[in-house]
DNA sequence: CGTCCTACTCAGTGATACTATGTAGCAGTA
DNA sequence: TACTGCTACATAGTATCACTGAGTAGGACG
């Protein structure tokens, strides 16, 4: 697949509020996780970032649990702010998309 | 609607292309279009300046008619570039956002 | 020791949309 | 004439975000 950077932009930081919702978990296992579901490019320097600028808008509880295979690992878990910060996410999202959809329809 | 800047960064341009491909249209009409669908923040700067993005990039035929309105109008078409870019665009689209669902979906 | 995988951090860059402002044509109106 | 408002295009500067590239460090395994 061709460069999805710009594409990315603002819903990327949304995709990692939806990996952490789904499981408490940490900034390698995450670009993982992302890699494996189609985002080949996205690198840990551009997750890590997300998960520090989460954790500095208050929308993450951060716990640091030692690896049995390495550093230390920061686990990452939603907070309220966090949960609400997703629904803001998937509503524009919704937003979003459905209108480009309709767009797409349009003069066919 | 919350603020979309950042989610429509990557798929703004998208957006122009399809409208241009539905009908050769010119930039203040392109902006009217964009705020009836839902994209109400988008203003003219905005808009002009995606499309001299496009001309310079050579994806679009430009032909400047009188307006009995104004000043005149620059009525943008696709050429075979802005074809393939909106192909592009719309592969990029489905990618990015099927695999979006999935996270969605994923541990609910 | 050296290599590899794990794991986190950060300074600098590039692309994109937005802000704010300016220019200008034409119509209606008072 | 003077004013207002809508049409129509352009541009310099800003903010945000993801990416690049480099660095630090722990542990396993040969």
């Amino acid at each position: 697949m061709d460069d999805l950077t710009e594409m990315l932009k603002g819903t990327l930081e949304g995709c990692v509020l939806e990996i952490i919702r789904s499981e408490e978990t940490y900034g390698y296992a995450i670009t993982r996780r992302l890699n494996d579901l189609g985002f080949t490019d996205v690198v840990e320097g551009t997750v890590y970032a997300i998960l520090l600028r989460l954790e500095r808008n208050g929308l993450v509880q951060v716990t640091k649990r030692p690896s049995e295979l390495g550093p230390p690992r920061k686990f990452y878990a939603l907070n309220d702010a966090g949960r609400e910060e997703l629904t803001k996410f998937r509503t524009k999202w919704e937003y979003v998309s459905s209108r480009i959809d309709k767009l797409r329809e349009g003069g066919e």
